[in-house]
DNA sequence: CGTATTTGACCAGCGC
DNA sequence: GCGCTGGTCAAATACG
């Protein structure tokens, strides 16, 4: 749906100006009158005119490097939906037998008993714990899985979700070499959401978080400034943000209504990220600097 | 100096 | 009962 605004994003923010033959034909460029006015010899014309021809053929290949971006852009939007519709069906249907976020199933009763008991015991003494943390706050049906495209060399389990995670533990599972880190929500005291992220071991480009509990507040506002190191999304501001893909496999009686809107999240949501995105704009820059010799 | 992250140790559930 | 495993704690460390 919005693609269009989408390629309309990426070819916009990414400023590049090189070439540009047809604006330039009508009126010669200032370089032309100047190199014409200094050196007015028939040789210097001739240089004028193969620079203005290189410079028509770089402006052809900017046009063919953005119709190719183009069409990459769209297609990569049509992929991710698709590959998101196709987890999203997956996830539903092994949601309680088998799990693809490595085991967290086998887990769940014990981590809901044990989360209670423990943060009775031994943590803080405050009253949401306390008193409603029993009985299934962290019930199956409330974990999310959210796959997140992630760099692999960017070794951080840093998933940029809106909200402020303070991490907590890291260990290596049975069945992914990768680590798991586990994250609890630091916005909210009283919030208990918490979240592991691990690599997903048949592809490590591939986050997967894993949520336990609904935030009982709101996001907090979006703030990217050189604030410091505040939560884990500080790991996020540090290196460039990875497109995220926000997947929620929210109740199992979510409606197919809802996947689509969800899919359709998506693709926003990964464009934005994309277009916003300094380094991915600045790689592309480089990379399209790299294939069009600038004079 | 305050806060976030790291990491080894510990605890509890589960399977055999 | 024992060992394995996942989840959490907390001291040490790093960072702004």
């Amino acid at each position: 749906m919005d693609e269009q605004w989408m390629i309309g994003q990426t070819s916009l923010s990414l400023g590049l100006h090189v070439g540009g033959p047809t604006a330039r034909r009508g009126a010669p460029p200032v370089t032309k009158v100047l190199v014409a006015e200094d050196f007015m010899s028939s040789k210097k014309n001739r240089e004028v005119e193969a620079l203005e021809a290189e410079l028509r053929r770089v402006g052809e290949e900017n046009r063919r490097l953005s119709d190719m971006l183009r069409a990459l852009v769209a297609k990569y939007a049509d992929l991710q939906g698709k590959v998101s519709g196709m987890m999203a069906a997956a996830n539903n249907h092994h949601q309680s037998s088998t799990t693809s976020e490595g085991g967290s199933s086998a887990s769940a009763t014990r981590k809901r008993a044990r989360s209670d008991s423990l943060d009775k015991a031994s943590r803080n003494p405050s009253p949401p714990l306390t008193a409603a943390g029993s009985s299934g706050r962290f019930g199956p049906d409330q974990a999310e899985c959210t796959p997140v495209h992630a760099d692999p060399s960017d070794l951080s389990l840093v998933v940029k979700d809106g909200y402020q995670w303070r991490k907590y533990g890291q260990k290596v599972t049975k069945d992914n070499p990768c680590p798991r880190a586990y994250f609890r929500c630091s916005f909210a005291p009283s919030c208990q959401v918490k979240k592991k992220v691990q690599r997903s071991a048949e592809d490590k480009a591939v986050l997967v978080a894993t949520y336990d509990g609904d935030h009982n507040h709101a996001p907090p506002p979006k703030q990217q400034g050189p604030s410091g190191r505040k939560s884990g999304d500080a790991a996020a501001v540090r290196a460039p943000p990875a497109p995220v893909l926000v997947q929620q496999q929210r109740k199992q009686e979510a409606s197919t209504a809802e996947q689509v809107a969800d899919r359709k999240n998506l693709v926003e949501q990964m464009a934005a990220t994309l277009t916003r995105d300094p380094g991915f704009k600045a790689a592309l820059i480089s990379t399209l600097s790299g294939r069009i010799p600038v004079a």
